[in-house]
DNA sequence: AGCCAGGCCCTCC
DNA sequence: GGAGGGCCTGGC
């Protein structure tokens, strides 16, 4: 165990429940997810987080998570570039404290590959399946769940076998997809350092991933924090609250190319926040 | 029963 | 270039 001291803003709450990642589960007060090939307890207390990790003895893991939890980034910083957007900056005063994951973007762009027509529950049960399959092993106590398979696992398994999991019609993208990386024809490394328009185009020439996914994947992976991917929620926000008064519809590239002028090299976090405000303010949410 | 979902791809205009 | 239909599966 570890306590890790936060004088950072930060609600872990709202960061691990906003549909970012999907392999975190809540119970008793502690969340438990797979990341970095460890088994993983976290939750928040008074002027800190504490967390169990396995099988990295939690000195050596903090780091990865701090990081995994977006923690680097000054959200104050971002907050004052912002809020004065003054829609915007009611739902940061709501949801203070949110922050956008760094997460492996492999693993971030299956899962979003898998959210195409879908839901959140889906998705999770979809990508956990996945890791049941495929991945590997990991205990901690009596716990235990499994690795999100690397792109060689994925791409030599075929595709019927994907299917079998439930995964639709999917589970072609998945297949090739992983071909593709397995192959190293995409560098993630290169493409968090690359632009956002290079890593835009590399990623769209993957199969199954349109502008969408693809924003989503240097969203929440590959630190791009200007990326705003337009789904139907982020679509239903912008025009009841942005666009109320057009005529004529705007379509989502559109949507896209508006709010990255408008709200800047932090639109990804707009994005977030209004996401998140306005799925909340449905009730049939499921989260 | 039939529609629609955290989209993408293909076809056709 | 952009609108429209099809696509797996599950839930209402």
């Amino acid at each position: 165990m570890m306590i890790i001291q936060v004088t950072r803003l930060f609600d872990l709450n709202s960061t691990l429940q906003s549909g970012q990642a999907f392999r975190w589960r809540f119970s008793d007060g502690w969340f438990e997810g797979v990341v970095f090939g460890n088994l993983v307890n976290i939750r928040e207390i008074s002027g800190g987080l504490e967390f169990y990790s396995s099988p990295n003895d939690e000195l050596s893991f903090r780091p990865l998570l701090l990081d995994y939890l977006g923690m680097a980034v000054d959200l104050d910083k971002v907050y004052l570039a912002l809020s004065e957007d003054v829609i915007l900056g009611s739902a940061i005063k709501k949801y203070s404290g949110m922050r956008i994951l760094r997460q492996e973007p492999w693993e971030c762009l299956i899962s979003f590959i898998c959210s195409s027509a879908s839901n959140i529950p889906r998705i999770s049960k979809n990508i956990e399946s996945i890791c049941d399959a495929f991945g590997e092993e990991i205990r901690f106590g009596s716990r235990v769940r499994r690795t999100f398979p690397n792109p060689e696992k994925l791409a030599s398994v075929d595709e019927s076998s994907l299917r079998e999991l439930g995964l639709g019609y999917r589970a072609g993208y998945i297949s090739a997809t992983a071909k593709r990386v397995s192959d190293g024809e995409v560098d993630f490394q290169k493409l968090s350092k690359a632009s956002y328009e290079e890593a835009l185009d590399r990623l769209v020439s993957l199969e199954g991933v349109g502008d969408k996914v693809a924003n989503c994947v240097m969203l929440f992976s590959l630190d791009k924090s200007q990326a705003f991917p337009v789904d139907v929620w982020i679509d239903r926000a912008l025009r009841e609250w942005y666009f109320k008064e057009e005529r004529k519809t705007v379509s989502r590239l559109g949507m896209r190319l508006w709010a990255i002028d408008h709200f800047g090299p932090y639109a990804g976090y707009a994005n977030q926040y209004l996401f998140h405000g306005r799925r909340l303010q449905d009730r049939r949410l499921q989260i």
